[in-house]
DNA sequence: CTTCTGACA
DNA sequence: TGTCAGCA
């Protein structure tokens, strides 16, 4: 048999502690999601029990976050993701997604260059400026 | 000691 | 999302 010196989990699931721990985030975060909707863990009494189904999802939260999706986003993504027996429409809806994203980084990026293009004509009046000094 | 809910410098 | 409180 294998020992636990550290306690952990379970076979029923393992407590929001050892979750968080596992996948560097807070018991705050994790509960915050949840108050989002985006997970549902088991409860036995008032303790939360997360099986495999929660850490997946928490590590889809993960990357949808390092990607720039809101939760709210992420949580459309991770419904259709159980929801659908069919796997295509939820890839069809995260492609959808995938588009807007691009295209709104795309116009952050744009508003970013316009910017700078401003700057530089503004530096450039300034330092035309000094010289006539 | 760990978790839970609710509130908010 | 962090943190603190007051319980269980």
């Amino acid at each position: 048999m294998e020992t636990r010196g550290a306690g952990t989990e379970s076979e029923a699931g393992q407590s929001i502690g050892a979750l968080a721990r596992q996948l560097g985030l807070t018991t705050r975060a994790i509960r915050f999601y949840e108050d989002k909707g985006l997970l549902t863990p088991r409860r036995v009494g008032q303790r939360r029990l997360y099986g495999p189904r929660e850490r997946v999802r928490l590590q889809l939260i993960q990357r949808g976050k390092r990607l720039g999706f809101s939760l709210a986003e992420i949580r459309e993504i991770l419904d259709i993701y159980d929801e659908s027996q069919d796997e295509s429409a939820q890839l069809t809806h995260l492609v959808e997604k995938i588009a807007e994203r691009r295209a709104s980084l795309l116009a952050q990026r744009r508003d970013i260059d316009l910017t700078l293009d401003e700057l530089d004509q503004l530096d450039t009046q300034c330092q035309a400026l000094l010289e006539r000094r």
